[in-house]
DNA sequence: TCGTGTGAACGAATTCACAGCG
DNA sequence: CGCTGTGAATTCGTTCACACGA
């Protein structure tokens, strides 16, 4: 199969979402055109990426929406509900975990994890709040496929050590450092600071 | 002057990074091959992105610490203070706020704001939640220079309308909406489900 | 000698442009 | 006619490889 680039499969996601909202609006069907303009591409780069997995238009037609819609959630392996451990339970951790979208994607928490004793044995929405050293067992017992880490980045690779070691093939990191994981462990950044910082050097007379 | 990608500029953020951990540890003097292996390029990455700016470094032995520093804070904006605005006071805006990396960098909240008449009057370190109404009058008061955008995704793309009106020239939008602004304005977006779904796509079997 | 700075080569991603089908 | 699907052309970003200076 064809080599998959980053940015086209960052493009799914956003048509996944223009399309969910154009069926709430009662689309029966829509064009590669429709698509860019809503997602801020060209048509000609929406026909690209679709092209990649398949041919699902219709010439002189369209896109059947609910068709296209099931096709790039199969494509994303948005069929499966996947199972996450939350990892860190600060105020980012928190406002992740109630942030239920996540939920109605398929990306269900399992687990919510954090060193400070205080915050262990807290019921967050039905899950109660592990301890540190149960990680590993609950990791495994819970299959958890991917972790959202939510940590201070100075203990960030050492969890993302202990998590990998347990099992888990996806990460997503919120802490501002560079994770050295495995070949074969997934991995995605959320960095915010850096973010701004791209903002500063946009908004930066030059 | 020439183009610069905006891979580019993520890169010179994580050598900045990279370089005020090297200060810390000591370092006076660091090689492109040191930087690439701590940010996960490779050594003519790292030049070449340096060069597009100038050449900073000393033939070998490598580039200053002290001096790429500032140059990169330089390249990327960072001498003077920015002025921030958080909108939206829920889980999220309040993760954000408190936060404090931000201000250690250079970004300087100075106003928060929501529209729920409970949270409005509330202090935050020592910072009043203002009312929706007043947000036009208090960035220009403030003269924000960049929003940081945490609301909910329905009303985002009205928030960014009225905070560019009021002149706001840079917006890091959560919520997850393609937002149309207009040209000179920058935008960032952090899509949480997205990166979710970006790691669905990689561990997915195919 | 070592590591930078950079033109040249390469490869990846986007855009063009059009044939073909409904 | 309208819109897809796709090779070809182009643009953009990365990697190579080496001359040059400290």
């Amino acid at each position: 199969m064809k080599k998959i680039s980053e940015s086209a499969v960052r493009r799914l996601s956003l048509y996944l979402r223009l399309l969910q909202e154009a069926d709430a609006a009662g689309a029966e069907t829509i064009s590669s055109g429709q698509l860019a303009e809503r997602g801020g591409t060209t048509s000609a780069q929406v026909r690209k990426d679709l092209s990649l997995f398949g041919s699902f238009g219709k010439r002189g037609l369209g896109y059947s929406v609910q068709e296209l819609l099931g096709r790039i959630r199969e494509i994303l392996g948005l069929q499966k509900t996947w199972r996450v451990a939350l990892v860190g339970a600060g105020k980012l951790g928190s406002a992740l975990f109630s942030y239920r979208d996540f939920e109605a994607r398929g990306f269900h928490i399992r687990a919510v994890f954090d060193s400070d004793p205080r915050k262990v044995g807290t019921t967050w929405g039905g899950l109660t709040v592990c301890a540190d050293e149960e990680m590993e067992r609950t990791l495994a017992d819970e299959q958890v496929d991917m972790a959202i880490l939510a940590v201070p980045a100075d203990a960030a690779q050492q969890v993302a050590d202990r998590i990998v070691a347990a099992g888990v093939r996806g990460i997503l990191n919120f802490a501002p450092v560079r994770l050295k994981v495995p070949r074969g462990v997934a991995l995605k950044n959320v960095d915010v600071t850096l973010e701004l910082e791209g903002l500063s050097f946009a908004l930066n007379p030059r």
